[in-house]
DNA sequence: TTATATTGGTGAAATAATTCACAGATAAGC
DNA sequence: GCTTATCTGTGAATTATTTCACCAATATAA
C-alpha cells in the first residue's frame, strides 16, 4: 500500500476511536462522526477509507466490531510488539509503567539506564538493566520497538545501539533530530517543540 | 503573517538548533546545515525562511546569533511563558520538573490533580492545588499556557476549566481530541497513536 | 585582479493533499 | 410500496506544499 504519513496517522487515530466507541456498545459509526472525533473533515475520512479498499454501509456508516478489526489487521495494530525504554529519568519511569502503551498492545518488557545504581532503585515489575547490555536483551527478546528518554546529548548514540539490535521502530523523545537508517520508521515527540509551536502560533496565526 | 502549521513547526526547531549552534560557539549555518539539522530539505528551509522576510549572506549564511534573536522576535520565543500542568499522575509530575521547559522560557508555576491527597504527597518546589482552584489560580498567577496530563475521561473537562480561565494555549497529552475555542492554540501529544503510527508503517510504506 | 565555487532568494513547476460534487445505494417514514 | 433523506465512494477541482531552476552576490583561491 502507499498511504501518505497523514492517512496513516489519522487512521490510527481512527483505530483508537473505534476501541472507544466498540467499549461504548456502538454497532455503526458514519464518516461524519469519525472525523469529527479524530478532528478532520468527513471527506477525508472517506478517502482515507478508500485508500484500505474497505467499505460501509449507505445510511448507516462503517460497522465499528468488524470495522476495527479489519484495520487491526490491515495496519498490523492487533499483534503485540515488545518495546524497551532507554533512559530512566522521570520522563523514561513515568513510561515504563504508562497504561495505555499496554492497553494497546504495546508492551515494556525493558527499561535501561546508564546509571547502574538508578537500575536498583526503581521500584517496577519491569526489568531493568545497565546500557551495556542493550544490544544483548534486545536481541535475546526480540524487542521490536525503542523509546528514547536519554538526554539530547546521548540520544544519537542509543539510536545507533537500537538500530544494531535490529529493532523495527523508534520512538524518540528527545528534543534533537536523530538519524536513522531508513528501513527503521522512527518518530519524534518533542515537548519543547509544542509549546513553542502554540506560542509562535499566537502570533503567527494561519 | 500567515504561515502554515509546518512552516511553524519547522521554524520553532529551527530556532532550537540554534540555540544549540550558539551555545557551541558557531557564527553562520547554511540553509543546508539548517536542514540537515532538523530533518528537511534546505529549500524547504530557505522557502520558510523567506516568509519570514529574513536574510541571510552569500557564501555564509545565516549569522546564528542575530538570526535566533530576530526568529525569537518575530514568533514570541524569547520571552517567558507561564505554564500549569493538570493531573498529577507520573507523566504529570515528570513534567513537573522538566528541565527542558524551564530552559526554553517555559515555566511551570503549578500544578493541579483533583486528588487532595496527592497534593500534599508530591515532593516538589513547585506549588500544587486541588483542580477546584484551577480557575482561580490562573487567572491570578496569569497564567496562558495548560499541559493536560489527565486520563481520557477528564480531558474534556478539564480543557473547559481551562478555557473559561483564559489561558491561550494547550498542550494536550491525554489520548482523545479535545474540543477547543478557536482562539486558543493546541496541539496534541497522543504517545500510543505515536506507537501505532509507528507499528502502521512497518507494512503500510510510503 | 580574476575566476570559481558556494550560498541565498524567489518565481515557476511539480507534487501532494484536501475538498467538492454528485452518482449510487438503501434505511426509515409515510 | 413509494418517497425521501442520508450515507458512502470516487473522479474532478481546488488548494497547499514542496521542489526545482537559475540569477545575484561574494568569499576564497589562484
Amino acid at each position: 500500500m502507499d498511504l501518505s504519513n497523514n492517512t496513516i496517522e489519522r487512521i490510527c487515530r481512527i483505530f483508537g476511536h473505534l476501541n472507544t466507541l466498540e467499549k461504548k456498545g456502538v454497532d455503526f459509526v458514519s464518516s461524519k462522526e469519525l472525523a469529527k472525533a479524530i478532528g478532520a473533515t468527513e471527506y477525508t475520512i472517506r478517502k482515507d477509507i478508500s485508500f484500505l479498499e474497505m467499505k460501509g454501509y449507505t445510511r448507516k456508516g462503517y460497522v465499528v466490531k468488524s470495522f476495527k478489526e479489519e484495520l487491526g489487521y490491515k495496519l498490523h495494530l492487533t499483534q503485540k510488539y515488545k518495546a524497551c525504554i532507554v533512559g530512566l529519568g522521570r520522563l523514561g519511569t513515568a513510561l515504563l509503567d504508562y497504561k495505555n502503551f499496554q492497553e494497546d498492545g504495546f508492551e515494556i518488557v525493558a527499561g535501561f539506564d546508564c546509571n547502574i545504581n538508578k537500575v536498583e532503585r526503581i521500584r517496577t515489575r519491569i526489568d531493568i538493566f545497565a546500557v551495556g547490555s542493550l544490544e544483548d536483551i534486545v536481541t535475546q527478546r526480540s524487542i521490536e520497538l525503542g523509546i528514547i528518554t536519554v538526554p539530547a546529548e546521548a540520544a544519537q548514540e542509543i539510536v545507533d545501539k537500537l538500530s544494531r539490535a535490529g529493532v523495527k521502530g523508534i520512538l524518540n523523545f528527545s528534543p534533537v533530530k536523530i538519524v536513522v537508517p531508513k528501513h527503521i520508521i522512527h518518530m519524534d515527540m518533542d515537548f519543547t517543540n509544542a509549546l513553542r509551536f502554540i506560542a509562535a502560533k499566537f502570533t503567527v496565526q494561519k
